[in-house]
RNA sequence: GCCCAGGUGGUGGAAUUGGUAGACACGCAGGACUUAAAAUCCUGUUAUCAUUGCGAUAGUGCGGGUUCAAGUCCCGCCCCGGGUACCA
């Protein structure tokens, strides 16, 4: 009987959920270990093929690590907030809580399907309000802190108010209290704190709490009708549904993320990250090192302050360039320059973020008619404005030294100032010398300096002079926190004359309210400003943006420890004993969003002593993407076809019935089409000239033969009943064309059948329902079952590498399956013997465990497949079915294939699940060989073979082979150079 | 532009510290079994030349180099994928 994977799949998946055969214990004498996947957003779309890559993967270290001997913490939960949910009910009313349940219940039957060995008991859901309570009490813990540079953690709040009650504050140079940090607010005593209004001290604690209210430039997108994080806009548009975003003013809650700059830059040397990720996040992070500096205006009291990573270039600056927002820019202009300036700085705000960088080439600015005096030189220099400078970064000012910076010499050269050589080893005439190497030159007391003794002397006197001083500057900007949507966690906030406060633990959590509409209110009010009597102590306005989706997701590690806690967000003892995540696989496309907002939240958590890590994660693992193909139809334009021309084609739906083709003797054509066709679609072998076709993607499904592999054809029938427009349109071949379930030879007469295929193209690309390419798991499951997939998407290739889906290998991982049940079979019957093993079977089970647990030690289970296969392969061939073998090789395939591996392992006469049995020892000297045979090579090319014993020294074997009939051959009577012998390796002899 | 990862048969991909390039699998071709098909099994399969057999030559994106020996190390270049984008 072959193997039944649909009954003994469904008997296990049955079994483990009865006896919670993976739950994991908060005590244990075992050591720990805690594999975590990315947790998923439950989308409509379900799984697809490219999900359960990374879980089979932490599945099969999971399942290893437990045969080890671990306690193993393997949990999955769902980041069910999110703004696909809140989109569906806008547009169907229908609340995303329903929806969101759904999909859930959806996403378990699929993910069960697949036999992932997670202890549901753990199970979490951001949207839940038992998960949110806490989520809302870390916020309320962030907004109850400031960061101490002096300590350098963050602190309860009342610390600061104490310094403040007996110290004052000093200003943004108090930088005991600030560091690095910008503090926009002027100096107090303590008597002048003391006698501050509520809610001026409010004001000024709110330019240190680590959750705080400011008006800040966010990322807005009129779309989506909420801000959105950095992170969350790719090219100036946003990353879900590619709507354009714009700067705009608001009052925001932010989280001081650049509090911690320095320690998630610092940190990531102590952790197993991928080293892409770590550079992504260095360079997200964008730390400089310089110096401020400050030029006095002329005729004027005002200073202009740039930053500047170059000082030693300081005499080689011949424009200072400000912001077109910068706040001087109003009071240094002068009258004769004013009407230039304000339409300059009207242009640049109005400019989008996707217009500015698409014409990042296009340089703009304007002359300000005012001057700054070189603190050296004590020349004039010119103010320009220019919006290749940004306000958000260092001070929203440059000094400009077009010689060694080549946006500055962009600039100068289109406005044709001066270019002035300071630093020798370039060639100014063709571009600037960026290069932080040569010697000084034309500048005073820095000349013949090398550069890097430049910027330290110019720093020195800078300081001395008390022109500026040294300044380190972040990329970094803070983290926008709130969204102007329902479907996230309401802000545990309330507003008394103006004034935020957080609610008491004791009222938590803020539930999330009920509104009539999911859409903002008549005033542009987020949408929880319908939620009617939603008011603190009946009186209070809540605040009404909710979280961002990454707000779950920065703490969820924990909760896993203690999912159930009521009354702490981890219990202490729990943390203690996970205290991280081991292992954690997710893809790359977080590296700068989630992944460094878990870090710094993890560091935070640390601070207030509350957890006992610094960071979320020991080891992490990037898996690849699994890519879709999508199928392009195409359709449009003035076509060349193949053998023919198609002369006028004024697509407007109405007016294609008189198309005129012009055939391949040169005849024209005259094909009367239909009135009622609204579309023309071409196969792509009538396409000759692309350039002029636009494509759209059609359904997958509807693919027929593939033709090669980049092109397929299409099944006109079912295409033609999809979707509207495809109802009443044209499908031209080469020879006919398809128009309603009929063909038509080009004289527009019916015809029986024709022979033309109708052909698609094929494209690549990330799996999405909007390209209609998604392959889902159950198909696969159904045909060829869990332990077939699970071996199939290991086998496709290393783990961290992006492929596209296809299922051309999946019948050798199946062969392999059924070749492994036979081998404990006789027919129908289990088929065991207990004799001993021989030497040949023992061999071939050993070297299998030793590579199969380097493989999984490396996460190259590709190459464990592979090995499974020839270990069969060779057992099969030898004809063992001792269990001292088949034993030992059904736990080692156990955490890649565990539904035949339970079936088996049960067989061979076990009532215990094969979880806990223990993976076994490779023992090498079944490994040793007494002999090696030697390739033997010329020159480094191998021409034979020879045996020889291992105890043979490399002077026998050398002695040994050139006495050998065919080496002589080789040699052709000279005598060898050398001759070279790796024991155990190769012979090469030197001609 | 910058940063990161890649480039090996018709395809997915193997290859310890430099030491037999192409494991394993798909596909393809031929064969066995079968009324037939499916399933299964066997043989072959980098290219070119030669072929009765033995074999010869080339070959890991391209061009150089180091070495007895290079897919692997070094230098220069090309191509594809991902990230990032005026960060002073």
């Amino acid at each position: 009987m072959e193997y039944n994977f649909r009954e003994v799949e469904k008997k296990w998946q049955q079994y483990w959920a009865a006896n919670k055969t993976y739950k994991a214990e908060n005590q244990s004498a075992k050591p720990k270990y805690y594999v975590l996947d990315m947790f998923p957003y439950p989308s409509g779309a379900g799984l697809h093929v490219g999900h359960p890559l990374g879980y089979i993967a932490s599945d099969i270290f999971a399942r290893y690590k437990r045969l080890k001997g671990f306690n193993v913490l393997h949990p999955m939960g769902y980041d069910s907030f999110g703004l696909p949910a809140e989109q569906y009910a806008i547009q169907t009313g229908q609340h995303p809580e329903i929806t969101t349940k759904t999909n859930i219940a959806r996403y378990r039957e699929q993910l069960d399907k697949i036999g992932f060995s997670f202890d549901w008991d753990r199970e979490v859901r951001t949207s839940n309000p038992d998960y949110y309570k806490w989520t809302q009490w870390i916020f309320i813990q962030l907004f109850n802190s400031w960061y101490n540079k002096k300590t350098n953690k963050a602190e309860n709040i009342s610390t600061l108010i104490s310094c403040f009650e007996s110290n004052g504050f000093k200003g943004t140079s108090d930088d005991i209290l600030t560091g690095d940090l910008e503090i926009y607010h002027d100096g107090f005593t303590a008597e002048e704190w003391k006698n501050f209004s509520e809610t001026n001290k409010e004001q000024v604690l709110q330019q240190f709490r680590l959750a705080y209210l400011s008006d800040t430039m966010v990322n807005w997108c009129p779309q989506l009708g909420t801000v959105l994080a950095n992170e969350e806009v790719k090219d100036g548009v946003s990353e879900r549904g590619g709507y354009p975003v714009e700067r705009k003013l608001m009052k925001q809650w932010s989280l001081r993320i650049t509090a911690y700059a320095d320690r998630l830059l610092n940190d990531l040397e102590g952790i197993d990250w991928t080293e892409s990720i770590k550079e992504a996040q260095r360079n997200w992070i964008g730390k400089s090192e310089g110096t401020s500096l400050k030029f006095k205006v002329e005729n004027s009291s005002a200073e202009v302050e740039v930053f500047t990573t170059r000082p030693d270039t300081i005499f080689g600056v011949s424009f200072v360039t400000l912001a077109p927002e910068h706040e001087l820019v109003a009071q240094i202009t002068t009258a004769a320059q004013k009407k230039a300036v304000d339409e300059y700085v009207t242009f640049a705000k109005n400019r989008s973020e996707r217009e500015r960088m698409a014409d990042v080439k296009k340089i703009t600015g304007v002359f300000t008619g005012a001057y700054v005096i070189h603190p050296f030189t004590g020349k004039q220099i010119p103010i320009w404005i220019g919006d290749y400078v940004l306000a958000g970064y260092g001070t929203g000012a440059v000094m400009a030294v077009p010689g060694h910076d080549s946006r500055d010499y962009a600039f100068a050269k289109h406005f044709d100032l001066p270019i002035i050589e300071v630093v020798a080893g370039g060639d100014l005439s063709k571009e600037s010398y960026d290069a932080k190497e040569g010697k000084l030159i034309n500048s005073d007391f820095l000349n013949g300096l090398e550069v890097k003794e430049a910027i330290k002397k110019a720093i020195a006197v800078i300081e001395e002079k008390g022109l500026g001083k040294g300044k380190t500057n972040f990329r970094l900007r803070d983290a926008i926190f709130g969204r102007q949507r329902y479907w996230g966690e309401p802000i545990p906030v309330y507003y008394k004359n103006g004034i935020p406060h957080v609610l008491k633990e004791s009222e938590l959590p803020l539930m999330l309210p009920e509104v009539d509409k999911y859409l903002p209110t008549e005033t542009g009010e987020p949408p929880l400003a319908r939620a009617k009597d939603w008011k603190y102590e009946g009186k209070y306005e809540y605040e009404y943006s909710t979280m961002p989706g990454w707000a779950g997701s920065s703490w969820y590690f924990l909760r896993y420890m203690d999912a159930h806690n009521e009354k702490t967000f981890v219990s202490k003892e729990a943390v203690n004993y996970w205290q991280n995540v081991d292992l954690y696989i997710g893809g790359a496309e977080h590296a700068t969003g989630h992944l460094l907002y878990v870090r710094f939240w993890t560091k935070f958590l640390n601070d207030l002593g509350l957890i006992p890590v610094i960071e979320p994660a020991k080891k992490l693992i990037n898996q690849g993407m699994i890519q879709g193909v999508s199928s392009k139809i195409a359709m449009k334009k003035d076509i060349s076809v193949t053998g023919m021309k198609i002369m006028s084609t004024n697509e407007k739906p109405n007016d294609v019935a008189g198309l005129v083709f012009i055939s391949e003797d040169g005849t024209q054509q005259n094909v009367i089409l239909p009135n009622d066709v609204r579309g023309i679609f071409y196969s792509q072998d009538v396409l000759s000239d692309k350039e002029m076709t636009v494509e759209r993607p059609v359904d997958i499904n509807f693919l027929i033969r593939s033709i090669d592999s980049n092109y397929s054809s299409v099944d006109l029938l079912q295409l033609t009943n999809w979707q509207d427009d495809f109802k009443s349109a044209v499908y031209i071949c080469k020879k006919s064309y398809f128009y309603k379930g009929v063909w038509y030879n080009l004289s527009g007469q019916k015809i029986e059948k024709s022979d033309d295929s109708f052909i698609v193209r094929h494209e690549v690309e990330k799996m999405s329902k909007s390209k209609w390419n998604v392959v889902t798991p159950d198909t696969m499951v159904e045909q060829y079952g869990a332990d077939c997939l699970r071996l199939y998407e290991m086998f496709l290739g290393p783990l961290e590498l992006s492929k596209p889906w296809n299922t051309n290998g999946i019948t050798g991982v199946s062969n392999f399956i059924r070749k492994l049940w036979r081998l404990y079979h006789n027919g129908d019957a289990v088929n065991i013997s207990n004799e001993p093993a021989t030497k040949p079977e023992l061999k071939a089970l050993h070297k299998t465990i030793k590579k199969i647990s380097s493989d999984i030690e490396n996460f190259s289970f590709n190459t464990s497949v592979s090995n499974f296969m020839i270990c069969v392969n060779e057992l099969t061939d030898l004809k063992c079915n001792k269990r001292e073998i088949l034993e030992p090789l059904a736990i080692i395939i156990a955490p890649y294939a565990p539904h035949i591996a339970e079936e088996l392992w049960n067989r061979l006469g076990h009532s215990e699940s094969i979880t806990y049995a223990s993976f076994p020892e490779c023992n090498e000297s079944y490994l040793v060989e007494s002999s090696f045979n030697y390739p033997v090579s010329f020159n480094g090319k191998t021409r034979f073979f020879q045996e020889y014993d291992l105890s043979l020294t490399k002077e026998q074997v050398e002695k040994e082979v050139l006495t050998l009939e065919q080496t002589q051959k080789y040699l052709e009577g000279k005598t060898p150079k050398k001759v070279i012998v790796v024991h155990n390796k190769i012979v090469n002899i030197v001609i």
